[in-house]
DNA sequence: CCAAACACGTGATCC
DNA sequence: TGGATCACGTGTTTG
């Protein structure tokens, strides 16, 4: 009954004495498939199974309840799942969890690239928009983000008819209480749109524009601006 | 189903002995707290335990593969959630991987419903609106689902301009090559809007209008509207 | 020391 | 039969 053990065994089984008897552990070892006495650490010679029962009964009942929450958390799954029949795999189970979750994600990511969410923070950015757009010659794309306010639009075009721009196309996304603008922008006037310099003159003024307008929106509302995000609606339209 | 066999019972351990020792199995009973023999329905006497320790040997082993499966989708969905720390029980991950699946799962299903997303068919709808809205004492709400075309607000504000009623909201969602839009819409001119024959009247002429402008524009393209959906962006905007 | 969490080996069960 | 899956009780570890 006493032979070697070590590295890569297993546990068998551990006797327990009918009334009080000693405890010892057996193990496999796998190499050479023998049952060898475990190198229990805590060999707990011939002592104390009378609390060592209660002990044990704690253990298993607790052990028990991990065991029903976490198969009550799959039990939940495989309703959440739409392709979860009840009988499945725990394997599978997660492995289908895990396909569905990364496809909400991807299609989340994917509505929020084409036209992306409104960030929490408030964010305006200016920049020239590259190569000639549909026979435009020059443009300016601008994106505001900021509280969701509904009349901000109007307040932008004024602002920008004062600087002679016009929007010829908006992109507007809501999102919990706060929106993301895209104007693509135009100059009414006939201007030489090759000098550098002025259209670097042309963004900054686009640049403070927006800014003042959101300035002007955002004096009351600042404390809730953190708040979580539950409702969603995007929308979009184009203007002409 | 007999897997509760033992129900009010417990395995404490099972001998195994020295060599070829003859199998029994101790349980314990939870109400006396005692240990007695448990049922076991196989009592293999004292036999074939050469095989046998092989076949215990490949049962611990395929159930070693059987955990290595689950936990490892288990460690790539602690990749996968976001607010997934390291170190996390089991049961709390799959709760949080629960959470974070119904919160996916009620973007989309609110994405699609507060603003419906376009059907795959044409559509008209035109009902009135229930009660005074923000003071308008009568208001027409009207659906259209068709081909995206951006110049089709247009048209539908010319076709109901000529019929005296204006949008005073419209809502416009694209997704897919294909749109729909909800116009809220009122009369210019001041009627009697207690007659409910004119207001089936200007229902009829909403319609009428909608559908004009709908055959005007689905004429060329029609079969690719059966595509698969793959892009989605949805927009809208409040115009004033 | 206790409580919780995990891996392990095993008996039972289903196909 | 055998392979695969599950629930169980236990040993071990960690805080």
């Amino acid at each position: 009954m006493e032979r070697e053990a070590f590295a890569s065994l297993e546990r068998i089984s551990d006797v327990i004495g009918s009334g009080y008897g000693s405890s010892s552990s057996l193990v496999l070892d796998r190499e050479r498939g023998e049952l060898v006495k475990a190198p229990s650490k805590l060999e707990h010679k011939g002592v104390c199974h009378e609390r060592s029962i209660e002990a044990l009964r704690n253990h298993s009942e607790a052990e028990r309840r991990r065991r029903a929450r976490i198969n009550s958390h799959l039990d939940t799954l495989r309703t959440v799942i739409p392709g979860a029949n009840r009988k499945m795999d725990k394997a599978a189970l997660l492995a289908e969890v895990i396909g569905h979750l990364k496809e909400l994600r991807a299609n989340a990511t994917q509505a929020c690239e084409g036209l992306m969410i409104p960030k929490d923070y408030d964010e305006i950015k200016v920049e020239e928009q590259e190569g000639g757009l549909n026979g435009i010659p020059y443009s300016i794309r601008a994106s505001l983000c900021c509280e969701y306010k509904p009349g901000l639009l109007s307040d932008v075009r004024q602002a920008l008819d004062a600087l002679h721009l016009m929007i010829i196309r908006a992109e507007i996304a809501t999102f919990g209480g706060r929106m993301k603008n895209v104007f693509l922008i135009i100059s009414c006037n006939e201007h030489n749109f090759e000098d550098a310099e002025y259209r670097h003159f042309l963004s900054g003024s686009v640049h403070q524009a927006l800014r003042s307008v959101l300035d002007r929106f955002s004096v009351s509302q600042d404390i809730l601006a953190t708040r979580k995000r539950r409702r969603i609606s995007i929308f979009s339209s184009d203007f002409l």
